[in-house]
DNA sequence: GCTTGACGCGCAATCGATTACGCATTAATT
DNA sequence: AATTAATGCGTAATCGATTGCGCGTCAAGC
């Protein structure tokens, strides 16, 4: 069959070659409504024949449907980081998998939130069906406020009391207090949490780990070096942390996989070895951790799962149901860095 | 400033609260046309007010523009493959990040291309302004026959001669004979190359390599260990080869980094030592490469720098310059595989 | 032979915004 | 004072597809 590819542009078009009303082709072609199914098989051949493609940006407007999903990635304050940050990155095509299982495209928008209508410029925009947010960042509060009168709102975060917005993420302090633990576990005595201190998820890992710390009766050996998230950042904040500190740690929790790689980085910079002098337990589970030098133990979110879970939850939301969020049971995953 | 959220959905509301048309409402919200100061500060408020979003898709219908572009990853054959698959990931959070930068979204689609016409459907669906697809996989002819007829579209591939389509890769040739002159200098005698050698891309990589191998009159120990792209496929395909291979290589090109993963991991599982046994070149750049086990040499495509060249270009051709495609210089990094 | 209903299809409204055109009103010009 | 120009804003067409309503035709039912 030889493909004319004249310049179709509408159903109008097909409509007048074919002898019929717009509504007739439109019926055709999508297969609703009754039509002659001698007229449907010559609509639809003429089509094919002439490359035409229906216009989706009409369709979606008179359907209010888009079969879209908006991702948002709120960049806080950081405004260096970058949309190709392994941890977003894999995130985002951990979702972009889900999402095409379901026949869902994905609209990627970086956002820096400069008001409280970062959210609601994307959902009200009529582009897409609904919104998953990667992160809460230090946009808890906007979450609460957007979530409260726009329904289909799936965010990456943790949970806390009171929560209106719908979130999946992992048990943020338990995973603080499972790295703490093995790593006291192994030894360690003097623990540090590296890492942003900021923001619902970190602030909880940092707790837990505080918590385990104060427990065992090693308050007074914890080490707090607060670093940027992004690697490079991360990288040098703690390069400058350990040459300074009175207390060299022995045992260091990164609030993220990302930062784990920089302080890892930092102690082989400083003749440190990992695991020998410092062990170091990352946050996150990323793929990559496995492939690391040393392979990194880290406390896995298991993102590929939570991204699956933030789908099916966007997607009961989209039809109307108020499913309520999930936490994630961390796992921990020991591997050579402890 | 409280905003009501009285469910505002369009013009025509606000214009009736205002007492002006909607084509006032518009010119005033817009910035366009000739409107009076004082109406369009009272109208601005009044939209801020209600908390009002334009209707994207209905902008978009009117103006045939939308600010987006449409990033296509063919799956080709291989059907097992992701999106979340390291080389994608990589690429498409470049070029989120260079058409972030531009005010533009990003809107991602997996396609496994059954017919000719998996880019039109998209390019002539209105939902974007133009196209990305990345690698040319099976597709090379349909990707020829669609360029023909719809310039806003760059590929990241290979170029040869007579072709039609805008492409951004590196001088895939040119990199392959690279990493097998590499090799050879090392003292490596028997070569392998490891990974697909369908599709444009590998094919060249492929050549490059047979090319310096015969050259070096070393032809008679070049070993084809043709395996799947994706990591595990490749780890699984690598191990049975090296089983079978009547000829154990001591140097490896693998035709991907993801592939050159799966080798290096499959070496280990037959106790070989990287590098003392078995050198191995991956290709690609990606920036996980440096942080494995042993850190990979390979050569580097300069990813984000093709990604940037490719939204320059697109963006040209939305703008109706015929743009040329571009080829990229590969560059050997020298790690501890080699 | 008349009624009922299924079928096939067209008319026209609709989704929400943009914009060409034109009509008043007011200000500037000679 | 008359003419011209600038300003402010409304009317209505437009982008391209979907769909409720209704009309005509033809076959089945009684």
């Amino acid at each position: 069959m030889t493909t004319d590819y004249t310049k179709v542009r509408n159903l109008k078009e097909i409509a007048e070659l074919a002898g019929v009303s717009t509504a007739t082709v439109s019926r055709a072609l999508t297969g609703t409504g009754r039509v002659n199914d001698e007229t449907r098989a010559r609509i639809a051949a003429l089509a094919q024949k002439l490359g035409y493609h229906p216009n989706i940006v009409a369709r979606n407007l008179r359907k209010q449907k888009t079969s879209t999903v908006g991702v948002l990635v709120p960049l806080g304050h950081e405004d260096i980081q970058h949309l190709s940050d392994p941890f977003f990155n894999a995130m985002t095509g951990f979702l972009a998998d889900a999402l095409a299982e379901l026949g869902y495209d994905l609209l990627l928008s970086r956002v820096i939130p400069r008001d409280e209508l970062w959210v609601e410029r994307l959902a009200n925009s009529g582009r897409v069906d609904g919104v998953l947010v990667i992160g809460q960042s230090n946009q808890f509060g906007a979450l609460e406020a957007i979530a409260r009168r726009y329904r289909p709102l799936v965010v990456w975060g943790g949970h806390y009391p009171g929560q209106i917005h719908c979130a999946v993420g992992s048990q943020n302090r338990k995973g603080g207090r499972m790295a703490a633990r093995h790593l006291i576990e192994r030894g360690c005595r003097r623990i540090a949490f590296a890492g942003p201190t900021e923001g619902p998820e970190f602030g909880e890992r940092f707790a837990g780990v505080c918590e385990v710390v104060a427990e065992a009766g090693l308050g007074d050996g914890l080490i707090r070096l607060p670093t940027h998230f992004e690697l490079n950042a991360a990288y040098s904040d703690i390069l400058d942390l350990l040459r300074a500190t009175p207390l060299m740690p022995d045992g260091i929790v990164a609030g993220a996989d990302v930062s784990a790689i920089g302080v890892i980085r930092a102690l082989g910079a400083l003749g440190y070895r990992v695991p020998d002098d410092v062990r170091v337990v990352g946050y996150d589970g990323l793929p990559i951790g496995e492939l690391l030098t040393p392979p990194l133990t880290t406390v896995d979110q298991q993102l590929r799962h939570g991204a699956g879970l933030m789908v099916d939850l966007l997607m009961r939301r989209i039809a109307g149901e108020d499913a309520p969020g999930i936490l994630i049971d961390p796992v921990l995953i020991v591997r050579g860095s402890t």
